[in-house]
DNA sequence: CATGAATGAGCCTTCATTCAT
DNA sequence: TATGAATGAAGGCTCATTCAT
């Protein structure tokens, strides 16, 4: 097959990364072979090597295909004028909302990639740089943060808290519902029985909007 | 003489799953193999077979080790004359203490896990009904539950939200604490500044202290 | 229009042929791939394959190519007037020069192309046959025959040293020292300290001139 | 197959060096696979490996038993009661005995190791620090060297010619006389007529006795 | 019971060559 | 004539498991 369109190309490329991603969903991390994948995009053994170099790659590439089509989600921004009690409300909605769309794989990845790497620390630096994964919630960590800065700066909230302590409290709990939901969706565990956002709502009211200055 | 026979063999399987232990410290779940565990108990690859029929039981039977023997640590139990509030803080900040004192091997087992049974869905069952991981858990959950239900009871918290919902709440929070320190522990992440404690106090004040009918 | 087509094949086979020279040059024989032609010559993968039946034919044409290029050099023919000994050493020293000046892939080649035919012994005559290399060599050697015959003829050189015997010697020394050259030159071993030409002339002074009969 | 006496691994081991060296007869180094030494030498795929780490490590062990079965024949040492040009001659004479009794693979691993390293270059250190070949030629050497600087100590030979230079030339000639022998043996060249003992000695007599002060 | 040699399926990757376009 | 995508054999090596002793 002589010259091909770059649509061709594009198009190969694609299915591959959807084989990928088909495969990426039933297998860990660690135990996807170029066969799996092979087999799954229907390729020839050495086929998949005209549209990536190794393993390595197709797997970042694939992972980041994940995390970037799960990025076009965009969570509202703070806007100065709102009240900071309600920002924060929303924004542990939408978050929650957002979590409960997620498909599983997001959170699949994100717990494999952990042992992955840490079994291949010499490609850990590699990997990782080329990795762009977690967007949403550092935009969101933000905003909680900005919020909160703002209400201690306004007497709204308690100061006497470390920040840090705070937004670790809130990353940490977030993290956990995470995983919950993933091992729900992914390994088969117990499935949470309410939206997300039920959760966060309480979270929201007691740990954080109870700051308040008393 | 059974009975020798009887003890020769428990000592043999005793010393081979604490190999077992010793190399689940220090390499990924997934990517142990029998050699590693041959080599560290001193075993003939043949031997290793006469006391488990296969990998995948030995590593079972290792995990289960782990949480049997973390189970010996016991929190102090509530007793009924205690102020609610008070005891609630004690549970936590001994949580905390038991999580910072704990071996790394605990949170990075209960991280691995997961993918590993994912990978071998049909020994899910097998495992998972085998795992008993998490009692020191289980039996601070319980605590935490018995105690918010008299503080509702005795209409000093609200009763409003539901119970599944904290409790939940609860768990995802110390779960992601957890793995927060696993992550450091093990996997080479940034660690907490503090000891897990403070963390635990924050939350326990805000999250559930202000539960309080106000 | 046959001689035009006829024109841009040679054209072809020409670029094609000179892009396996320069990969020649920085790879081993046995280790050039047909990528690495196609790369340097600009071509397309399947191109090749029209001007060429396979890899074997390609890489002896472009051997022999070598092997007729460097024969354009030329060292000055014996006259029959000069005196013997003189002529002997000024034949000695052209081909020290020329040795020196020899690109390296000259005996890159005479070293790497035997091993490569022991691997196909069976294209060992096809590719020997249409081999023409050391034609500057041979050239050499029957101008050193000529003058030590004449030598002896003369009787200035001792007659009863078998010329066979004194030949293969003065072209075993060359090879040798070829090799020296080429070992240093190509494959990173220590370089001669002097050129060529001092080396020859110790050789041809005690070796040959002292065949003189005392 | 359990325990086994040592003699068992002595003697498999042995086979494979020498199932390797039949191939190295019929192969070029460079093109030698486990598959060929596994099938020569009657083993699994993955037998081989509990015996040698891998192919470099069992290719290197090959060429140095070749090496050290030769080095079993020794060369007689210098006494110092002897005449030097009597000394020579016997040293060459030897060495001449020497290289017709070695076998064709000697010369054929001295030729293909050059390029083979050539090719790997991150590995020459490795293996060429572990190669223990040419014992038999650098003892020849020095002996030669030594009764060369004694003849010019006591002024039969001519103190003029760099040592450097003479040696040089000695030691280029006995490769190339070497190489043609290979070549012949080994790759299907024409054969000497003679045995090497009669080329050297006319080169002995004219290139080094004759360096005899005029 | 114990040993450890042996097996062979399986992994990733390269490359000469073919052939549809 | 030209292209380059596709193929698949082959290569080095690992590892759980078996089984003769």
């Amino acid at each position: 097959m002589p010259k091909v369109t770059e649509n061709y190309k594009k198009e190969k490329v694609d299915k591959i990364v959807k084989a990928t991603i088909e495969v990426l969903k039933i297998k860990p991390l660690y135990d996807i072979t170029m066969l799996d994948i092979i087999k799954t995009a229907g390729l020839s053994k050495g086929g998949i090597y005209l549209y990536f170099k190794d393993i390595d790659e197709l797997l970042i590439e694939a992972i980041n295909r994940i995390g970037r089509e799960q990025d076009l989600i965009e969570l509202s921004s703070v806007r100065d004028d709102d009240r900071i009690e309600s920002s924060l409300a929303l924004l542990f909605e939408e978050l929650g909302n957002y979590i409960d769309s997620c498909p599983a794989i997001i959170g699949k990845i994100r717990f494999e990639l952990m042992t992955y790497i840490s079994n291949n620390p010499e490609k850990a630096d590699t990997i990782m740089s080329k990795l762009q994964l977690n967007n949403v919630g550092a935009h969101f960590m933000e905003n909680v943060a900005l919020l909160i800065q703002k209400g201690m700066d306004q007497n709204i909230f308690d100061k006497e808290i470390p920040m840090e302590i705070i937004m670790n409290n809130v990353s940490a709990y977030i993290d956990g519902i995470s995983d919950r939901i993933v091992s729900s969706k992914v390994y088969g565990g117990k499935p949470l029985q309410r939206p997300t956002r039920e959760y966060f709502q309480q979270f929201v009211h007691s740990q954080i909007l109870l700051l308040k200055n008393k």
